[in-house]
DNA sequence: CGGAAGGTTGAGGAACCTCAAGCATGGTGG
DNA sequence: CCACCATGCTTGAGGTTCCTCAACCTTCCG
């Protein structure tokens, strides 16, 4: 559930006028683990960065995927409840605590963050709840095209050539620790839109919706 | 998933200092609507509400259910994403977002509220995603013991005698929509949990945990 | 006493999961 | 250049969990 199609959500990489520290991240590094210690807050300025929970047995959930401008690690007592781990290459910006408690202005800005990002989880609790696998993936999918698959949806821009392409950026394992399905359901669904001719997957992680409304339709919000 | 065990959680009824307008409720009454114009933000002052999102086919998910200290309702955009509605008697604070927008010292309680929800949000979507029926209710019943069910899990104070009576405050069927079950589901869960002796039903909303750490053993979180 | 609302229980079915095998893709080394 | 392997993905068969539909029970209240 990205941000980039969020209204309200903020503009890019905006800590860096704070003067916040930045780091550097190859795809699937992990940022911070659950349970480390939380003592800054982080901004993602660059890529693609998914926060999980682990169970004790291994059952894993991805409880959010956020891209450039969300923010993440804030603390809530001392200790982080999530893993974050990179998608993508990715650049994360870290800001001391001590620097947001007094900036009035890194506060509005992290609410406005807080209030985004609580929305798309309401959002991801319909899903995980409530809808079925088809419309798990469906919606996955239309939260990849921007300004599409939110409440904000500009429709069709031009009717007869409503087709996108998208990439994921994210392995069948982490769709379905992401969807609360397993990757075996994941491909199974993929395989059966392909079939009905509503996407093409060109690659494994990059899929061509071949009409974005039909792919919107499948999405259980309509 | 209340707040009361939130490491972090605001203090009560705290916007009343800021002059705060505020309203009464009885249970089942509805504070606001989803698609609602949202221009104000809301505080739980007493009393349980829940916040709830459904799909045009009727399907519905309680997304958070909500308590003292709480906020809820901050825009984004300028509708509310979600209905909030009252499950017992409630008293609600609702502060104009120009007062809140001006005092450093209600953003930082935003802040806090908003970031032990957003944990709260991750752990239910752990639920949804990841856990049986048993454990969905299971979990959902710890979190009605204050400072257990939570990380901070104190532990039984005296394991001779770690019994506990909660009041759900709900109906089957809405936990069966914060649960992502149906509501025969949760009835039989019950019923279950009732034979095996882990809990007993004093009345339909009402319920003993004969042993709460065996209840806790239920979870999923061990 | 009768009705309404909420809850329980049972039988059967659908959706999704599990387990297992096989298929692509890409990289490495002979 | 191609065999080989590793990783990730797909597909199939069968099983489990939960859902659906329907009947019945319980409690409360007029």
């Amino acid at each position: 559930m990205g941000a980039s199609a969020r209204p309200g959500a903020a503009p890019a990489a905006s800590f860096d006028a704070f003067g916040a520290k930045s780091a550097q991240y190859k795809p699937h590094e992990v940022v911070f683990y659950e349970g480390d210690p939380a003592d800054r807050i982080f901004e993602v300025a660059r890529g693609t960065i998914m926060l999980f929970k682990l169970l004790p047995d291994g059952r894993r959930q991805v409880v959010e995927v956020l891209r450039t401008g969300d923010i993440f690690g804030i603390p809530n007592g001392d200790e982080q409840d999530c893993t974050a781990e990179t998608l993508t290459d990715a650049r994360v910006n870290m800001l001391d605590l001590t620097q947001v408690e007094g900036s009035p202005a890194i506060q509005r800005q992290l609410t406005r963050c807080l209030v985004a990002q609580m929305q798309s989880l309401h959002e991801h609790a319909v899903l995980l709840g409530r809808k079925s696998a088809t419309e798990r993936v469906a919606s996955f999918l239309m939260h990849l095209v921007p300004d599409r698959g939110t409440n904000a949806c500009a429709g069709p821009v031009d009717e007869s050539n409503d087709t996108r392409q998208v990439k994921l950026h994210m392995t069948r394992q982490e769709i379905a620790d992401y969807l609360g399905l397993t990757i075996e359901t994941v491909s199974r669904v993929i395989s059966d839109l392909k079939r009905r001719g509503v996407i093409s997957v060109e690659r494994n992680d990059e899929i061509r919706l071949n009409k974005v409304c039909a792919v919107c339709q499948l999405t259980g919000r309509h």
